[in-house]
DNA sequence: CAACAGATTCTCT
DNA sequence: GAGAATCTGTTGT
């Protein structure tokens, strides 16, 4: 188990993603080993980043290696880890993890997860614990377009661990 | 202050 | 696979 440092989120979303794939991520004592993530840049019409920087959106601005957490459809969490160079507004959205002795079906879907978890909007702007425990993804990740979105949802920027 | 958005989930067919 | 439900926080006037 090696802690993933700093430095491993100050790249662009899109490379970042799919290395974010079969890593630990450490939320309220847990460990939540990510099996789906989306890739957002301040240039992708469906980022929160596209506008600019507001009082919700400010923590995707902040320093990589940081959660960005908010409230969608008034009930449901997002987790994002920040990625890129500090302002630039890009992030990667945890989609699905699995962890130890829960059920799949809690922690599939990134407002399932959330709620497993127990990661709310306090959670935002804090610092990501993530880890590596050196097992490989049991096979190649596959790169999907987006779903739930309207806007430029074909955009292959999604990522999954293909189950074995 | 009011309109609005929304990166979801669930429940059908 | 498609459509409905559903509710706050955010945003702009």
């Amino acid at each position: 188990m090696q802690p993933l440092p700093p430095t491993f989120a100050e790249r662009d979303a899109t490379v970042v993603a799919p290395e974010l794939l079969n890593k630990l991520a450490l939320v309220h004592g847990r460990l939540a080993r990510i099996t789906e993530v989306e890739a957002y840049t301040a240039d992708d019409p469906a980022s929160h980043s596209f506008k600019g920087r507001t009082g919700r959106n400010a923590a995707m601005f902040g320093p990589p290696m940081h959660w960005y957490v908010y409230l969608i459809y008034g009930m449901h969490h997002c987790l994002n880890l920040v990625t890129g160079p500090e302002g630039e507004g890009q992030a990667v959205l945890i989609r699905s993890v699995l962890i130890d002795g829960v059920d799949p079906a809690r922690t599939v879907g990134p407002g399932r997860l959330c709620r497993e978890l127990g990661v709310h909007r306090s959670f935002d702007g804090s610092f990501a614990e993530l880890f590596d425990d050196g097992i490989a993804p049991p096979g190649e990740p596959e790169i999907t377009p987006r779903i739930g979105i309207t806007k430029a949802a074909d955009w292959p920027r999604r990522w999954r661990v293909v189950r074995p």
